[in-house]
DNA sequence: AAAGAATGTCAACAGTCGTTGGCAAACAAC
DNA sequence: GTTGTTTGCCAACGACTGTTGACATTCTTT
């Protein structure tokens, strides 16, 4: 039920404390409640019921709540490699499908979506994402590199507005698409997008 | 600098009440508050302030927060007639250009996103938005009346991302992206959304 | 077994929030 | 001029927030 996959609860230096398993669990709590709550409505109270220990705890282990959200929302797409002359025309059906699976296996990135917008600090997470993660996709299949931010922001726009409409607003009739129309629809769109003569 | 085009600060029934001016200017500033602050973070004691007034009156004249948000985002996108056989098939174009003037004079619509994000009665209020005012435009042109829901998610989802990457998150590259731009990307993708033949 | 660090609980702080009721001034009706 | 209504300000309420420091407990090391 929750995400343990992508972000690991243990880190990956130095000796395991015997607080890793607190630490644990608060990450998951916080991550739980800021996806499903936002920043502000996401109490330290709340995440630190969750989790089973006291509020206090989490300021020893996160300085504050700001520290926490920074810890609970790290984030790697693991986006595919693209560059190869064959996957290079496949790259939107690709990155489509590789999107749904990510949004749909990982509430870290709803947290991120519902803090970004309201929050300057998720805002500029998202930002970075963007920069350190979409940006290299683009550039690995459009010709012009003076083209490539122009394209990866088409590219975001599509696939953060169908996560947005699905995920987070939870439309009705974006809920009901099946996986397979959304592939079959978005992924021409994403090839367009990046790999097309600009119009 | 205010958003006094589309929702009339002046309700359209009743005699001219004294009061007129205090309600039109707790509209405009919780509507401005709203769009840069959130639902959570856009304090009645803020949005009074800027109003010039006391906390209380805003209680008087809408009862509680909630009553004031619905009141400040009340819109009517008045979406373009495209059933007209040569609209049809410029559909696309019509509706982005018009998303974008919408958009860049109206700050309701980057109110109800931010809020619609982590605020249960604005989600709702997008979905009736959707249901009420871009369903039908999708009726206009599509042919398929069965296909109408899933076409017009897709077509939600590509310009509530545009708004969303470029309005609301400011992300560089969408900001930096020319009208013009846009328009040339993104019209075809809506009329293939509306008028294609599903894939 | 003793000492020290790590882990956890408890109670409280200062501040902010939405909301309420009472009271003064401005206006309208007679 | 008196009455009643509208419009506004003021002070306060209870609840909730992030955050802090003191104290108890458990583990680790010697």
């Amino acid at each position: 039920m929750n995400g343990s996959d992508s972000t690991s609860t243990v880190p990956s230096s130095g000796a395991p404390r015997r607080s890793d398993a607190t630490r644990g669990a608060i990450l998951a709590a916080a991550r739980e409640r800021f996806a499903t709550d936002g920043y502000e409505r996401a109490t330290i109270r709340a995440i630190a019921k969750d989790a089973n220990i006291d509020p206090s705890m989490v300021m020893r282990y996160y300085r504050n709540k700001e520290g926490l959200f920074a810890a609970a929302v790290a984030i790697d797409l693991r986006l595919p490699d693209v560059s190869g002359a064959d996957r290079r025309q496949d790259a939107g059906r690709i990155l489509v499908e590789h999107f749904l699976d990510m949004w749909e296996n990982n509430e870290v990135l709803t947290a991120l979506l519902r803090v970004g917008v309201t929050n300057q600090a998720g805002a500029e997470r998202m930002q970075g994402i963007l920069r350190d993660q979409l940006l290299p996709v683009a550039r690995q299949v459009c010709p012009d590199p003076e083209q490539v931010p122009a394209r990866a922001a088409l590219m975001t726009s599509q696939l953060l507005g169908l996560a947005l409409t699905r995920y987070v607003l939870r439309m009705p009739p974006a809920v009901g698409l099946a996986r397979a129309e959304i592939v079959a629809w978005l992924a021409p769109t994403i090839q367009r997008y990046l790999t097309a003569p600009s119009p």
